[in-house]
DNA sequence: AATGAATGAGGATTCATTCAT
DNA sequence: AATGAATGAATCCTCATTCAT
């Protein structure tokens, strides 16, 4: 375990402050010395600084990427030929989503993280999502597609990306935003709560009337219906 | 024009690059060799590389505050005592994000810019548009109060930031996702497309019915309505 | 009048800045920007940094250099051919360096320049003061010479050195000493004070009995008679 | 034997050159090229400049503050309830000043620095020399006091910087002093010459006659006597 | 007489990485 | 398996000085 306890360390240390300051805004020698650990430690067991930063995504992702897998694999179970309800495919992402960083009592460092893979640039570390849990967001699209049969696919594909930034936003800079909503309502919000918020706004969204075309003379609102 | 080339080139390409790698990632030397410019100019026309930051980011957000209050101000005085529809609100202040940086054929850096904003570690940055722009936000969420009155002050201020993600997300991965959507889709967006996808979207997300309280028994999913 | 307050803008601050911090800690910018000056005026009206610490110096040194002759000259002439005492010699120094900066509220400044001067490295500046005011130096210490006709050149040489040592630490360290004299001791030194107290100890120095000489078997402790 | 020899180059090169230039005059470049050490070496083993400079001054005041305590503590020893001499007092620090850095044969140098410590710009030496040595200093005052008990604190206190200032203006302006005594009187002084020159003179000037209080009438000039 | 703009050299410091042990 | 030492490259920033106006 002396190995696992020194690659422990520095993954818990570097996922903290990744998550609060960004990727180049984080030095090996910062995390080396708050994780209490030789500088040459990083290099030692993970090769690089991208290396790492892969390393800490996969210490999510992987359990992650099993439990979706699984609970897909159990909805289509229980669904059969039947078309799974858009309502329960978010849920059942929801849940993944909420449970499996829970187990690590990080689910706002996962968050931010996820927030950062999008933004900062880290060009190696979206193509590493990508080439390795591309597949689960791909099966995960294709049961949406056949739950919204209605939405053509490239709105579909936008929509799915306006949701996608609405969670990842939220929930990236929640610290922020839950300072205001408690100083400004007094509310205290958990996460949960949050994400009883976004449910009814994800499904509205995704339920929206389909936009007007350009060339259609715009004197009707769509979303006036 | 001696000053305004050097500070012009200086900003010009700063913005593109930090729009492109991000703030950290982009080095004084990165702007200043790229611009043909002395390395110390940036230093003596701004003071800083924060001030340098902020000035990329004031030579947007000035404009746009000041169209932005103008056309409150003429929305105002047309609609007098009567209450403007939250539909026109958003056309009004999207319009205005078009218009300005449109101006400069940057529209894309802009949104980029504002992405960053949002996830990078710059607390200067956003205490520095807090404090020079807060008071147009200020006044069109008021706006957007009015409009909204059947909905709770904290879930209007939760609805708004979602959307606000939804928007920032979007357009400042921009790229990416254009060029996954011509391959998938064989669909050229262009901006202006994007924002009437984001037109029905964005007002059924403001007009989704309310989540259910955490009190009540969760039988009943809110979304199912 | 115009180039003259510029001048003397740059004159008034730099000294104080040139006392406070040393030469190479001040940087033209600090002494500018203080001065409200533009920062190629130093450049214009002194030609550069080191022709402006030379002229800080002079403005004080000039004045002290004339006074100091015509004092001697006095001096002189009422003795003719008469020795004139140490005491009176010294004293006659004192209050030369006590007057000149007095008129310009500043003999704190001045002596804490002059201690730079002595442990700065700014080989520009001793040689610069040994070429513009050798003289008087020379003409006094001669002076002293016949005073204390008793005492070997070389001792004579020496002991006037430990004498400046002791004058220049003292003020110009002034202000710590100060402070440390008022909290240990209550006791509020003016410059004064401080002269009052350095006369006897400066008289006794100058008359010490001569060191035993190396040869001499070292059985006897010189200071023990 | 690595390390130790990187650091000890630096502090062997730094020394010296603090000695000759000053703290500011100095750079790290200058440092680490002369001692054929990458420019990085500095702030690996030392951290910081400052801490360069106190880690200078260490080597010399840490063997001088424990020799000094070892000696005095001797001499307490040997003299149990009597009072000791002044002169026995001044003549052991000599003796342990002149000791310790002539083992590492820089006197000279260690002389210049402590005239830096005092006169450039580093309030950081002051307080850390303050703060590590400030006891033996204080054990020695007060062996002073009794040694000297005619003597009224604050003039006691005042005499002591004023030969403080002699010693130190001496010694670390020794070598053009030194020039000049050879080329005017041809003498050829070492720092034990100066020690013995020194003597008689710090001595008298500690019992020199008080100085005339300020309310006595001044027409008695009080070293007249 | 004076100044805003500009510059090249150099400042201290931090970086990720390598290597001998 | 792990580490202390070392390094070359790059970081931002400040410097005194120059020059066109």
């Amino acid at each position: 375990m002396a190995q696992s306890d020194t690659v422990t360390r520095i993954l818990d240390t570097a996922e903290v402050l990744f998550a609060e300051r960004g990727f180049a805004e984080t030095s090996l020698r910062n995390i080396t010395s708050k994780a209490r650990v030789n500088l040459a430690a990083v290099n030692y067991h993970f090769g690089s600084k991208k290396a790492l930063i892969q390393a800490v995504f996969a210490r999510y992702l992987d359990p992650f990427s099993e439990r979706f897998h699984e609970a897909l694999d159990e909805l289509q179970a229980r669904h059969g030929e039947q078309q799974i309800p858009l309502e329960v495919l978010l849920e059942t992402m929801a849940t993944t989503v909420l449970t499996v960083p829970a187990e690590r009592n990080s689910l706002k460092v996962f968050m931010r993280l996820l927030g950062l893979a999008y933004s900062q640039a880290q060009g190696h570390l979206r193509r590493y999502i990508h080439e390795q849990y591309g597949d689960v967001f791909t099966r995960f699209v294709e049961l949406v597609r056949q739950a919204t049969p209605g939405l053509p696919d490239a709105e579909r594909f936008w929509r799915l990306h306006f949701m996608l930034g609405t969670v990842i936003f939220t929930l990236s800079g929640l610290d922020a935003l839950r300072d205001i909503a408690d100083k400004e309502y007094g509310e205290q919000v958990s996460i949960r709560d949050l994400v009883r918020r976004l449910r009814p706004v994800v499904v509205a969204a995704m339920h929206a009337p389909l936009p007007a075309t350009l060339e259609e003379p715009s004197h009707v609102h769509p979303e006036a219906g």
